[in-house]
Formats: structure tokens, sequence, C-alpha cells
DNA sequence: TGCTTTGGGTTGAAGCATCAAGTAAAGTGG
DNA sequence: CCACTTTACTTGATGCTTCAACCCAAAGCA
């Protein structure tokens, strides 16, 4: 734990930059939603991510695995969500303890009017500064990091393996 | 705006993982903060600079600026720190209107004490991940993407470039 | 000198996140 | 089949962030 605390220059240059950017990127993002939308990128995430699924119907866990959130966060989100009429929630009929979100027509509605915008400003602040070769640096770099972040997510099939399943639905993500 | 506002597959791979990262990278560090010395990232980051300053003394908005803040959500912060008896508030003897923040010896106590773990944190979350190549991808694609952010912090002097003064006393940074 | 504008900073209210506690259904051991 | 635990989820309080409004000092300028 404290066997090597210090960061050596080449390694405080780079952790400085990404505090920065892990400072100024979500704030930039979350502003254009906001803006465009009414929507925290974490909103947004939440109904992108049912309109992906299948069915446009997910179980409150396994939604939140997949946003990368707490249960009970979620849960405050989906109830605000539930009151602008975007996304219901319904007892599972398969088990008493599980709840299902269905993202509604309207939902499905906003999330196609938001995506494009969205991707857009990923696209600009991201990936326009990008060539070829910062785009995959930048995806092995994060695969990394990930692998040391939340251990256990990573064993459950890594949330991103979305890459495996019939996903050509670029609607929602950005 | 709307010239190509999808993402390709690889683009879209290593958007989800910087999303990811986005998400879990900061709360693991705020929980180790939270954790270990009661402070958020933001305001442990605010000490810091502070005691990296010499004279350990900033006026609001130049310590805002390095610290990536609203002046807003700074003096929130700061009066919170105050109430801690970690820094002090004076107005500036040069201008009436300036306010600055002083670290007082107990902040600076704090920060010698927080700062070896949250650095051991953050070597353990992004380093231990990176071989050397890696930690020299991290550090060009954050400062590739950090010029599109904040394009008028970028052009005074990146916040950065702090590299570039005296700034030998690695004890706050992390 | 008086009037407006800009810059630096604070404040209060409202929204969102987090944490601790709670409910209720489904397993599990005896 | 009855207590105990675990799983899935919700709720309420608390705290941090943001936003808009505000105050005061310093320039501009007429």
């Amino acid at each position: 734990m404290d066997d090597s605390p210090w960061l050596d220059d080449a390694e405080q240059r780079a952790w400085r930059r990404t505090a920065a950017v892990m400072t100024l990127l979500p704030a930039a993002l979350d502003a254009q939603l906001q803006r465009d939308a009414g929507l925290t990128q974490f909103s947004y995430l939440t109904l992108a991510m049912l309109s992906e699924t299948p069915g446009r119907t997910l179980p409150m866990s396994a939604l939140a695995a997949t946003v990368n959130s707490s249960l009970s966060r979620l849960s405050h989100v989906v109830a605000r969500l539930e009151q602008q009429g975007w996304v219901t929630r319904e007892p599972s009929p398969e088990s008493g303890r599980v709840t299902v979100a269905r993202l509604t027509e309207a939902g499905m509605e906003k999330v196609r009017e938001t995506a494009p915008g969205h991707a857009a400003e990923v696209r600009r602040l991201i990936f326009d500064a990008l060539d070829d070769e910062g785009v995959s640096s930048l995806a092995c770099v994060t695969a990394a990091i990930l692998g040391r972040l939340d251990p256990a997510g990573g064993m459950r099939a890594n949330p991103l393996s979305r890459e495996a399943h019939p996903d050509d639905d670029r609607s929602a993500t950005g």
C-alpha cells in the first residue's frame, strides 16, 4: 500500500491531465444534454441502455449493472423518468422481488431525438481530437484501468461485451 | 454538427469504456478519500493546490482556475474547509474585490497525512494497470482531449504547465 | 462628478448523489 | 414449516453541485 506511494514525473503529468479530463469532460457532456434535452448524462444513459435492449425492458438490477450505478441511485432516477412518462415500472411476473423498467414509446422518442446531438458532442470533444491510433490507445488504456475498477464487474462478462450481442441499433449510444 | 454524428465500432467501444471509467474512477477515488480522510476529491484537490503554492495562498478565482471549477462551487467548498479550520479567507490588501484563500498549518497537516494514501490509490487504480507506453498514451490522449475542452483554459498557459514552475514538492498531488 | 459596465465573490434554493435504514420476497437449515 | 439469511428494491435524510440572483469594488466615460 505504501510500497511506492509517489508518482514519477511522467505519471504525475498523466494523472493531472486525467484528473482534468475527468472533471471537464463529464461537465461538458452534461451541459450539452441539459441544454438540449433537459437530461443528465446518467438519465440519458439509462434511457439509451433500455432503448437498446430487446423488448426495451430490464430488471432494475440488470439496468444498474449496465449503467454502472448503485441500485439506489437508479431507483431515484427511474422514479423521475417515470414521472416524465419515459419509463414505467412493473413487478416482474417471473419473480416477486424483481421490478422491471420499461421504456415507453415517449421515452423511445426522447432517445431518438436526443441521440444525434449527444453523439455529435461526444465526437466533437473526443474523437475529433484523436487519430485512429489515438482511438485505439484510448480503448486500450481505458480497458486496462477498467480491469482494476470494480473487479467484480470485470468478472461478470465485462460491461462492454455488449459488442458481442446484436447491437446494430445505433439509435441510442452516441 | 450533424455532419457525421454516429460513431463507428472502434469509436463506440472506446467511448463506452471511457464513459465507464469516467463513472467508476472518480467514485473509487472519492470513496478512498471519504473513508480515510473525510474529504471529497474536490476538496482534497483544493487543499493540495494551495499546499503547492508558494505562500500557500491564492485568490479565489486563481484557485478556481487551477482546480477547474466555477467560483460558486469553490466558494461553497472553501466555506466548509474554513469551518474545519483548514483554510482561511481574507480580503486582499492589493485589491478590494479579491479574496485570498490561505491554507492553515492544520490544513497543511491534513494534506500531509492524506496525500500518501491517495497517491497510493491513484497508483493502484491507474498506473499499476499501465506500462510505460500506456502512461505515455494516456498523457497524449488526455492532452488531445483537453485541448478541445475549455479551449479558453487551454490558452491561458494550460492548467498543466505547472510542470514548468518549481514544483518539486511532491507532498500534495497524489 | 454621476452613471453604467465589468469583474470578483457570495448566497439561497433546487436538483442530484450517496448513505443508512427499511420492506418484502425467495432461498436455506433445522 | 418456522426461524434466519440473502436478494431486490425503495425511501428519507444529508450533503454536494449548480444555477440564478445578488452585492460590492473598480474601471470606463461623459
